[in-house]
RNA sequence: GGAGAGAUGGCCGAGCGGCCGAAGGCGCCGGUCUUGAAAACCGGUUUCCCGCAAGGGAACGGGGGUUCGAAUCCCUCUCUCUCCGCCA
């Protein structure tokens, strides 16, 4: 959510920054419309309270003399009225301002470049080089299936399209890489590790975002009580909600492996061979907490964390910095973290590091109180993916293939897997 | 699934129709004292709206009702806790 006096004051900015955005104008203006009306309902209600308050207290006092105060208390019984009357029109303008509020997303930071589409990114570096394979490599479903670590006919069997089994040392490949990133994350990197619920009241994605603009892309659950989460930013930066937290405290950063659910509403026809693009899969997510003006290093390093679990791994990536036009709602910058893909000759995004400033603390209220006293403000929030574990596995078979059609486990790894160095067919 | 209890300021907790934005404690901030600190003592310390200001209004989980007047009474929703049953 935006600052409400930001709007009020320098509606023109706020317009311009929403504009890289592709938002109209037109949402400005019916939040200073709506702002208005409610701010005169408002201040006439408050007018009669006023004589509400004075009268009442007067035929207290008239009463305990044992006077009369019939009269009066009809008076009063009319304003009763009024009030009531007005102060539905109040509370009608206020929603309507709190819902137009809501659907408004946040402005992007003066440091994120212009532009529409993601041809409009900015790749700031790239790490490492494609792997030398020495043969025309294979796409990571053809590697695991014939591995027989991936199984993608008897997912759809189960649960359709767009899901996968892993079998055998795909499965332990996968807890391997969940645990490396934990362990990476909290022992080298200062996280605190925590593990949330999978199921949300709509409220937490209020909070984040998600809700009320993009309810097509969640799983809801019993009849809409509960949806699943689509990723761990949501029940992790919904940790603090409504939490006055000290100034000592901050930053605060938390690593959390969830699984993440999608229902990839809209994205027919897209990816939809492999595991680029599943309803379920795992990811290891990181979300701090932050003081304003420390918020944009925080981002540096956050996404540097994410990094460090390419590199260990020797995968080719590069960061990119989305243009304003491509950034998700809540984000004022986000880098994208994009790893090489041999078989599609290209980077895919395998992580996502974003600095959502005072967004999304406003819309879940988290606040902290300045060590020397004085008002509570919003802290800043962040979050990045370190990393998708599904795309980290496709990045692995992907760059590890060897000719003989088994993958090369990256070291780090290997401790995490009984020593063993490769995935053969058996 | 059944039965009951509860939701008050940063935290704990009292209030149970007007004198309550709310006792008391803790925490925090400032001061006195001290070489410094602690302790003790004194003072301060919710948020939002309208207003240049003085000032006024609102908020005791959300919504509705009763009443001249609601933190206080009634209804309802949400959430939390306890006990019983079932269960990983």
């Amino acid at each position: 959510m935006l600052d409400l006096n930001k709007i009020r004051n320098n509606p023109e900015e706020v317009a311009r920054g929403l504009a890289r955005k592709g938002v109209s104008a037109e949402a400005v203006n019916r939040i200073l419309a709506s702002d208005s009306a409610w701010r005169k309902a408002t201040a006439e209600t408050d007018r009669l309270k006023a004589l509400r308050n004075d009268l009442s207290r007067k035929i207290g006092e008239r009463k305990k003399a044992g006077e009369e105060t019939e009269a009066a208390q009809a008076e009063v019984r009319e304003i009763g009225e009024k009030i009531k009357q007005l102060g539905q029109e109040a509370a009608e303008s206020e929603q309507l301002l709190h819902g137009l509020m809501l659907e408004i997303p946040n402005i992007p930071s003066d440091s994120v470049p212009d532009g529409p589409d993601e041809s409009f990114n900015r790749v700031e570096k790239t790490w490492g080089e494609p792997p030398r394979l020495g043969f025309e490599p294979k796409a990571h479903d053809e590697i695991g299936v014939a591995l027989g670590i991936l199984d993608f006919e008897r997912a759809a069997k189960i649960s359709g399209a767009r899901f996968v089994v892993y079998t055998g040392m795909g499965a332990a490949l996968e807890r391997a890489l969940i645990s490396f990133m934990l362990d990476l994350h909290t022992r080298e990197h200062g996280y605190t590790e925590v593990l949330p619920p999978y199921l949300v009241k709509a409220h937490a994605l209020e909070g984040t975002g998600n809700l009320p603009k993009f309810e097509a892309d969640l799983f809801k659950v019993d009849g809409g009580a509960f949806y699943l989460i689509p990723t761990a930013e949501v029940p992790v930066t919904n940790l603090h909600r409504d939490e006055l937290l000290e100034e000592d405290s901050l930053p605060m950063s938390y690593c959390a492996f969830t699984p993440c659910f999608r229902s990839e509403a809209g994205s027919y026809g897209k990816d939809t061979k492999g595991m680029i693009r599943q309803h379920q899969f795992h990811k290891v997510e990181l979300v701090k907490y932050s003081k304003p003006e420390n918020s944009y290093d925080e981002l540096e390093k956050l996404v540097s964390d994410a990094e460090s679990v390419l590199e260990a791994l020797g995968l080719h990536y590069r960061r990119v910095t989305l243009c304003a036009g491509d950034m998700s709602f809540s984000s004022a910058k986000t880098y994208d973290l994009e790893v090489w893909l041999p078989s599609q000759k290209r980077f895919r995004e395998i992580s996502s590091c974003s600095n959502f400033e005072d967004f999304q603390a406003r819309r879940a209220n988290i606040r902290y109180r300045p060590s020397g006293g004085g008002k509570p403000r919003f802290v800043h929030t962040l979050n990045g993916s370190g990393l998708a574990v599904g795309r980290t596995v496709v990045a692995i078979l992907e760059n590890c293939q060897q000719a003989d059609g088994s993958v090369a486990i990256p070291g780090p790894l290997r401790p995490y897997m009984h020593g063993q160095s490769h995935i053969a067919k058996r």
